[in-house]
DNA sequence: TCTGGGGTCCTAGGACCC
DNA sequence: TCTGGGGTCCTAGGACCC
């Protein structure tokens, strides 16, 4: 949605219909994916410019880390100079209004540029970083979303200063993880890297809204089968197998759910991805009885790279698995003796799990 | 905010194993 | 046989992001 139609209370993420009803007068430009990636990877490359250092944040956003770049000059005036330079080139070379923060650390940078739209430069003086978000309302820190926003309301927080404010321990109750790194983060600290290299995806899924509520099997069992066709294909491009399927519902009452299923062998394979998904819907149908369905989505995770799943062929199944731990176990151990571990059992967590299940970049 | 589509990560309980 | 602790995996749901 434009800057001028959201005046008139368009969003994105609106339906055309609502958009139009709010804003009749609006011109309606069809989507052009293809269009837009083109003009991402320009804008990424324009950034690569001023720094090699740059995270892609989706088509339209990126983190540049500028240390070393300005040589702790006074004020920031060399990372300015840096930024200033990118976004001027973006806006001549591909029309596009651009808006930017250089701040000490990412999450200031996103919240400064979200507050330097339309087309602005922020800069946070070194050091700055917490006094700079102290003001700033709650709800534009990012991992506050509308629910957390809603509950520090609830005791008097509204902006960031006070939410930096807070006892640690006590955001830690209330909030688990998410409590201790907003408050980092609410207090310019942020420890997650600018990481230049992408990581692989840990899911793919396709999912699609009905139009009109949907009773008829077949057209359920017809919309799982292209969308595992979509999952299968993308699998497959990217070289991985999937260990779990999900299936997800979604009631002509908004209620939601999912059903998942981790498979004895991980696959790319079209027809194991649709055959688990229609048996986890059969499922669902069975024990809910007929429903309009609003939105169904199959989604495969658990994903192990196409070269490291060959051993899963020989050592498939949970009592292989265990084994095949014990084996590693022993392995470790180095008993005298013990069976080598089979080829198959780095597969799972080889990579996968290089960095843990920690907060994004921690 | 009557609500798309594609993701990420966290939590919590239960099963199972040592 | 009972009890307990710790670890991992699986499943379901939820918050959040672009």
């Amino acid at each position: 949605a434009s800057y001028e139609s959201r005046r008139y209370g368009c969003r994105s993420a609106q339906p055309m219909v609502q958009a139009l009803r709010l804003c009749p007068r609006a011109i309606v430009v069809p989507p052009r994916p293809d269009l837009y990636r083109e003009a991402s990877r320009a804008f990424h490359a324009i950034l690569r410019g001023s720094s090699p250092l740059v995270e892609s944040a989706g088509l339209d956003e990126a983190y540049v880390d500028l240390t070393g770049v300005g040589g702790g000059g006074a004020g920031g005036a060399v990372e300015r100079a840096a930024i200033a330079g990118a976004c001027d080139r973006i806006r001549s070379e591909l029309g596009l209004p651009v808006s930017a923060c250089v701040a000490g650390s990412r999450t200031t940078a996103k919240v400064g540029s979200d507050r330097a739209k339309p087309d602005g430069l922020i800069v946070v003086e070194a050091g700055g970083d917490a006094a700079f978000l102290a003001p700033v309302p709650v709800r534009e820190l990012p991992m506050v979303g509308p629910r957390m926003a809603q509950e520090l309301a609830a005791s008097g927080v509204a902006t960031i200063g006070e939410l930096a404010a807070l006892d640690r321990r006590w955001l830690q109750v209330r909030f688990g993880r998410v409590g201790a790194a907003v408050h980092d983060r609410a207090r310019g600290r942020d420890p997650s890297p600018v990481r230049a290299q992408p990581r692989s995806a840990r899911s793919v899924s396709r999912e699609v809204t009905f139009g009109a509520d949907v009773l008829d099997r077949d057209t359920l069992r017809r919309t799982l089968a292209r969308h595992a066709e979509r999952v299968g294909r993308d699998l497959r491009a990217d070289g991985r197998r999937a260990r779990t399927v999900t299936l997800k519902l979604r009631w002509g009452d908004f209620q939601t759910l999912t059903r998942s299923r981790t498979l004895e062998r991980p696959t790319h394979a079209t027809r194991a991805l649709a055959a688990a998904g229609e048996e986890l819907l059969d499922g669902v149908l069975a024990e809910r009885g007929r429903r309009g369905v609003r939105l169904i989505g199959l989604a495969a995770s658990n994903l192990v790279a196409e070269d490291l799943q060959l051993g899963f062929d020989a050592a498939a199944g949970p009592a292989a698995r265990a084994s095949q731990r014990a084996g590693a176990r022993a392995a470790t151990r180095g008993r005298p003796g013990a069976a080598p571990a089979p080829r198959g059992a780095p597969a799972r967590g080889a990579g996968e799990e290089a960095d843990g299940g920690s907060l994004p970049g921690e």
